[in-house]
DNA sequence: ATTAGCACTCGACTTAAATGAGTGCTAACG
DNA sequence: CGTTAGCACTCATTTAAGTCGAGTGCTAAT
């Protein structure tokens, strides 16, 4: 059995009513649809032969019929295949140029949320390579010096080391220029021992604070790894019966508080390699407890090779097409923003 | 009419059993307590009276009864007046010493939230005086410049600059000195107008870069005032049936999720100069949405003027005694957590 | 003052029946 | 042959009625 033309457009019609209506939907409402002008009997001779092939499913004996996942899966791709021509704009700017990084991340969150009432989620971009770009130590008061490590892709971090007595400014000079010489564009691989022995010896009695400044130094470069993630909108799955059972809301609502599990989306993600957006329908999910849900993901790039990712998450039933269309723009504008905004 | 000694019996009676079961509590539960012998007739006479005078409700004609807001903070302030005696101490060690301070927090909430199955927040501590401490320019490639600003309580921030054509390392010399001078130690109230323009007056040419940086300073300044809150167990309300019907599960998700709403929390917990626990119960909980809940927080001092607030929220029958001790535990781990870790 | 006894209330639960949306199948129709 | 009208059947959901039992208030006896 083929899926023909007008199984085609039966399919579409029993999807797109479920979508809207979250109730299981029977024959007679599809023949009343305009277009094809069927009787509710030939209907349910075709909503047969769809069940058959597996697109739809039949909750008990006398209920209408729900998508099955294969039927979101067809419809998401059909849909996908139509909108690869347009990409709609969003009409507000996503933010000011003066916002910081992180509000910007937890800005753009929230606003997918209030646009297509899911959950949301966005992680901050993470460098590929880590490579130490600059470094810099400067005395803040007498018992401790600061270190600030700037690592590839701007990312920046301090650490205040507390020294036994106060350093001269001639000493902090040659400390600076001996890590910097020596340290500056190597990754953390190439950081070995023997070099950390070598620069030890050179800075004789201040051997300790070059390892602490090493030790902060891999530690930068550590942390950036457990990257962040911002969430928004979790709430919204109450809006959605079929999610917020005591058990499913619970489960749902701890994965976007510890963030924890949200991980194995990114890798997911990343490890593929194009540049595409994804969707996992229910079990397709590569997170188990959101099998009852859908997943909507795309990649973004930050420039000098940090890339980020976005994600929406709803009922099975979400509106894909908005869905589609909202995380394309929110990317779009990530992709374009770092040109203008460099922090 | 007054609360003689075997109301409060019966009273606290109905109160615990009620925390523990969750259940309107009737008179043959409590004519079963051992210690006062008493038929539930007898009971029921007390609990006419209890109800009388405000302390329990009645859900229902033929319910038995639970307690009023007035009830629970009759049996809080009981509870409190007995633990004035005892801090007991948790178990195991908040955290090792390297965490880093919102690790150490998010730990701080999570560990909160695991003791008691409620839900969790921490805030970060927050600077009253805000002074700049320490300011350092350094260049970090042809085009940029790097400025680190230190203020008061050691929160730092790094700010990339963009200028147009690089600078040599006297210029870089000069500015710094100019800026130090000038800066430290003053309040971003005392960074006026007029001091500015003086400045970019000696600065000459590079007087964009001036208020570039001071632009800086005044933000990393504000910024710190939209202070961060870590929140945990936000997913236990589920735990509780009477908070977790659609509406109030999703208010309260919603708090934790935007965290604005939970400022309020603090600017009561803080104007109350004393460092004692409090306990919002039901209606008098600043935050319209939970009351339903009982809210229990304390303040912490980190050292250097910096506080932060704790605090645990569950259903109002919660369990106040451990509560009360883990806030306890909790608050004391942290205020003398800085003198052992400086950040 | 305390208690036993009793009538009464009312939410929660159980059961049964009615409802109605929806199906599958068959026979008739163009 | 595809399409459709008709009909018997299924079954989740709704509605109504009935039962249960925990709990109360009141009264009268101890």
């Amino acid at each position: 059995m083929e899926l023909d033309e007008r199984k085609t457009k039966i399919l579409q019609a029993i999807i797109k009513n479920y979508l809207e209506t979250g109730e299981p939907v029977g024959s007679r409402t599809i023949s009343k649809y305009t277009d094809l002008n069927l009787s509710s009997a030939t209907i349910r001779n075709e909503m047969a032969d769809l069940e058959e092939l597996g697109f739809i499913i039949q909750p008990h004996t006398s209920a209408g019929r729900i998508p099955s996942d294969k039927g979101y899966r067809f419809y998401v791709d059909a849909m996908m295949l139509e909108h690869e021509k347009e990409v709609e704009q969003l009409k507000d700017v996503l933010l000011e140029k003066e916002e910081k990084l992180d509000h910007m991340l937890k800005q753009a969150a929230k606003l997918m949320a209030v646009n297509t009432n899911y959950a949301t989620m966005v992680t901050a971009p993470r460098s590929s390579r880590n490579v130490l770009k600059f470094l810099q130590l400067s005395r803040m008061d007498a018992s401790h010096i600061l270190a600030v490590i700037v690592i590839e892709g701007n990312v920046i971090k301090n650490t205040v080391i507390e020294v036994a007595e106060s350093l001269n400014d001639e000493t902090m000079l040659k400390l600076n220029i001996l890590l910097n010489t020596h340290l500056n564009g190597l990754s953390v691989e190439e950081i070995n021992l023997g070099l950390i022995t070598a620069l030890k010896q050179q800075a004789g009695m201040y051997g300790p604070i070059i390892e602490e400044v090493i030790d902060a130094v891999a530690e930068t470069i550590k942390e950036d790894e457990d990257l962040e993630i911002y969430t928004s909108g979790a709430n919204n799955i109450f809006k959605y019966p079929e999610l917020s059972d005591n058990q499913k809301a619970s489960d749902l609502i701890n994965a976007f508080e510890e963030k924890q599990l949200l991980t194995q989306l990114i890798d997911d993600t990343n490890t593929e390699g194009k540049n595409e957006i994804k969707v996992y329908i229910g079990e397709e999910s590569p997170i188990q407890t959101m099998k009852d849900c859908s997943i909507v993901t795309a990649n973004y790039e930050f420039g000098d090779g940090m890339r980020g990712m976005i994600g929406i998450i709803g009922p099975k039933r979400m509106d894909y097409d908005k869905v589609v269309g909202t995380i394309k723009t929110i990317k779009s504008q990530l992709d374009t923003m770092y040109k203008k905004d460099e922090d």
